[in-house]
DNA sequence: CGTCCATTTGATCAGGGTCAAGACGAGTGG
DNA sequence: CCACTCGTCTTGACCCTGATCAAATGGACG
């Protein structure tokens, strides 16, 4: 049986201020598992008896409304955790996690988390730093879209996904993840059509190259004047 | 010099789980302060020196975008915690806050936080609770935005309002403090025109009654069903 | 080679934003 | 006590963004 070893989590955000021995305590309770891609890590609803690190790969947390339609929350990329409801004292977890790659993962029970912040203050003051700023993501993004227009609001979208995963080719930053029009219309609170006829357009301007899946920002700076509506509508 | 009694908060959510001796040691450090009507508790950008209950009295969190549009993110009752960025490794506010009416509140200086979090742990569980809980309804805002139409999400904030601060008249659930057409608008992503019009209607059909920074639902039944869709276009 | 899914693109249309004007009501100062 | 002013609210007219409907194209994969 494959022991784990503290060097697969020392050196992520979440573990600083940690010594090796804590370490070895933490990564002693964890279970590794291997996640398919398109196949779930946990589920809206269910008991929330874990939570997760992820290794490797790349997910998609998703709320489902009551109606049925998808609301993607956010890609969660290596070194972050998920599934962390029971620090907010949630015994349901509050939206869906989908593998949108092969995954790696580590599994806590839910159980351990208060003695993992209460003996471990490092690990609990970074957990609620990450907490901190999801909650300053997701009131971000109730203003962008109480403020701004679809365009600015893809244009964000895009950006924030090259920030988190970019990763650089010849023809600019590709996001490192099968990414379809539909999934960046979960994101913005648009539809697919109007995602389609944006990059369309912006292929055109060469601000970005895409295809199936597919979007590689060309021109960054130009796409964030877009973004912030200093745009100088610089046609071609 | 006046002395606070710790029956100021022993009844409050935030503060279950506390004995005497504890609630006198943290009440103990708190300044008791007066807001006027319109005047800010806390400021957003500014440093995060005090964490804050309000006693008595409606604050109104908001959040200006560097256009200088204006975001309410919530309204905070009595009993309730607010400007706790300290909880969240904050050392900005990351939104203001301003007292909707004459206020009194208790305020902490932030450096006590942790101490008080590991010192009380039933607090720091309630309070990271209740950050949870502004957290889902961050999301749940997303998706509201993301899915429904206007009108539904203005029936939904005068529902969520009324449960909030709902005071029953003869009339009906009388939302308990000044609130304008352009603070509904405001907390929905809309404009003040499109509320006045909806308000309007829905005067007409007998759901709601409303006048100059004030607004009571009469058939929260009905208005209920219409922000979940379910409405019947019952007309008169 | 055929099927399935993502994508593109056109046409149409309506929700709600924007512009404009006026009515109403509360508080203020003379 | 009244006139005035300022801020809130109402209502009409117009128009634009982006949703909706419809159909075709194009890759990927079995």
């Amino acid at each position: 049986m494959n022991r784990l070893d503290r060097s697969l989590i020392a050196d992520l955000p979440s573990f600083q201020g940690l010594n090796p021995a804590e370490l070895d305590r933490m990564i002693g309770q964890a279970r590794a598992l291997r996640i398919a891609k398109e196949q779930p890590v946990f589920e809206q609803e269910l008991d929330a008896h874990s939570f997760f690190l992820l290794l490797d790969g790349h997910v998609r947390v998703v709320k489902a409304t009551p109606e049925g339609e998808d609301v993607i929350v956010r890609y969660i990329s290596p070194g972050e955790l998920m599934g962390i409801a029971s620090a907010l004292g949630l015994t349901a977890y509050p939206a869906s996690a989908v593998a949108v790659t092969d995954c790696v993962v580590l599994a806590w029970p839910s159980s351990l988390w208060s003695e993992f912040a209460s003996s471990y203050p490092s690990f609990g003051a970074n957990a609620y730093k990450t907490i901190g700023s999801r909650l300053q993501d997701a009131h971000a993004r109730v203003i962008e879209m109480s403020t701004e227009q679809v365009d600015r609001r893809v244009a964000h979208a895009l950006l924030k996904l090259v920030k988190q995963t970019g990763r650089k080719t010849e023809e600019g930053l590709l996001i490192d993840f099968p990414l379809s029009r539909q999934d960046i219309a979960e994101m913005t609170g648009t539809r697919l059509h109007t995602v389609s006829r944006l990059l369309s357009a912006w292929e055109e301007k060469g601000l970005v190259r895409s295809g199936r899946q597919k979007v590689t920002v060309v021109e960054p700076h130009r796409l964030l004047m877009l973004a912030e509506g200093r745009d100088l509508k610089t046609g071609g």
